[in-house]
DNA sequence: CTCTAAAGCGCAACACAGTTGCAAATGCAG
DNA sequence: CTGCATTTGCAACTGTGTTGCGCTTTAGAG
């Protein structure tokens, strides 16, 4: 099973990224469909597995993920297995819209599947030993467990 | 710096690991006074750090957290950074340092540093569409920020 | 289209937390 | 005190993540 990608999607993909400012090489083109294609976030080695016998570098694929998390096309996230996992940040555009407070993110231990929590705020006590970044909500929020599907 | 544990103490830990079903061997003692000690959730390297001048061993470390964090007397934490942390159960602190829920831990994204919030709870609207997790607070609870000493 | 500097690649090796097999040492029940 | 199951120390290994370096490719200028 060798990785087909049809012209149009290639040039569409080839353009996202360098938009963002990287060249765009074969490799990052595969690793982005791939990612694109998946339901749910992916690892590095999953990646190494699907595309070594292709005739990509592990190290290649791995610093074209961290490459692509560095300009904002990737996001990278370790649900709790000591793997980091990555997905894409455009399919989950919603994010942005979401305004300007921070919401806490929901994270499937599970799954990987990540969430984002509107109705759940932080509530903290005064007298708390608190960072100044906690008091201002300069932080963001991870919960991490079960996820409904998962359950 | 050597371990010195007042013979009380010692006598304290050593029959809360024996009536854990443990046997209580020096190391288990000491491996559980650092934890006792310790402000904030403690990674297996660092008690590696500590220790092995001591004389102990990786590996004896290593078994030891896990055996107690089998038999309940230690909780284990993954904040994202891709090592464990190991704190003592409520359950059995005497220090009262520790609520008795699972607390929120928060995580310097600058220097790595981990910190127990005690007074920092969540909210749950009612309303929302938060995972049955998120609502029976079967969740572990981070928080990514600047500390006060990075910022 | 051709040329060139910079960016990216492949290889191989390393880093590092976590984990295990096994013989020797030790806690503790009786 | 003794026997023996548990625990330890050592050393080696796994799997994921990471990097140095010389070669190749990309993108843009000419």
């Amino acid at each position: 099973m060798s990785i087909q990608i049809p012209a149009q999607r290639y040039d569409l993909i080839r353009g996202l990224i360098r938009d963002a400012g990287l060249r765009a090489t074969r490799g990052r083109v595969v690793v982005y469909t791939c990612l694109d294609d998946a339901a749910a976030p992916v690892s590095h080695g999953e990646l190494v597995e699907r595309l070594v016998p292709e005739g990509f570098d592990r190290a290649t694929i791995y610093r074209n993920l961290t490459d692509l998390t560095q300009v904002g096309l990737v996001r990278r996230i370790d649900v709790g297995d000591h793997t980091w996992r990555f997905e894409l940040t455009a399919a989950n555009d919603e994010h942005e819209a979401h305004g300007a407070e921070e919401h806490p993110h929901f994270v499937c231990v599970d799954c990987g599947q990540v969430q984002c929590l509107e109705g759940v705020k932080l509530q903290v006590s005064p007298s708390g030993d608190a960072p100044q970044s906690v008091q201002s909500r300069q932080v963001q929020i991870h919960l991490r467990g079960v996820c409904d599907q998962c359950s």
